[in-house]
DNA sequence: CGTACGTATCAACATTTCTTGTTTGACAGG
DNA sequence: CCTGTCAAACAAGAAATGTTGATACGTACG
């Protein structure tokens, strides 16, 4: 059983946030393609550098990519494993019940 | 072939945007259990009516849930075809790359 | 060395998102 | 009817997030 049984609500909200933004989604986008340093991505997407460091932070802080530096330039790529935990968390919250809570509800009160 | 090919940033943000806050996390694992009422909701969360309230309409815009009217109460339910769209989006992007882009970044200069 | 480049970081501001309290509307029961 | 309850919507403020421009730091290259 390789999926964990509950779900770390801060970690899959620091996930999903870092995943909720056209930025870094066009970012994680171009880095299927392998990995690219910050001025190829700088170019692909028009973003300014600063605003593109920012981003790339967020990704980076989320565990969503890694970065190495060679000379000036720094390169990103995908960290497979934290869409790993991504697509667990949705799978775990898509998937069937945990222990039956009220299956009760439909004649009883609803409340208190 | 299933899943998508190209990538909607638009909604892939709004499903992440979602899926990225803890209350809202909460209030999806507990409809893992089945359709709940808002009341009970509140509750077991310990979540003002109204704070609840902003939490379903956002998670209901991203369609992750639906709701049904039943003489004064609400229920919500999970609406397994937006975790579904969410899984689709997270293995795309771990997925193999796409359109080759640049294999030659290793000796190649970065950029320009 | 000194200068130019690539990138991270910071500070200030703009924008968005969240919270809290209040109001409103619909329905149910006395 | 009148009153109470459930829940959505609104309004105002608080907090978080994103943007922009400036600065700082390391590295390459003349």
């Amino acid at each position: 059983m390789p999926s964990p049984v509950a779900l770390d609500l801060g970690r899959a909200a620091q996930l999903f946030h870092a995943l909720s933004d056209e930025t870094r989604l066009a970012v994680l986008d171009m880095l299927r393609g392998g990995e690219q340093c910050v001025c190829d991505l700088q170019d692909a997407l028009g973003a300014a550098q600063s605003r593109l460091s920012f981003h790339l932070r967020v990704l980076k802080d989320a565990g969503l990519v890694t970065d190495r530096k060679e000379g000036r330039w720094s390169y990103y790529t995908l960290q497979a494993d934290a869409f790993g935990e991504a697509h667990d968390v949705v799978r775990l919250l898509a998937s069937a019940p945990k222990a039956s809570p009220r299956q009760l509800t439909v004649f009883a009160r609803c409340c208190g």
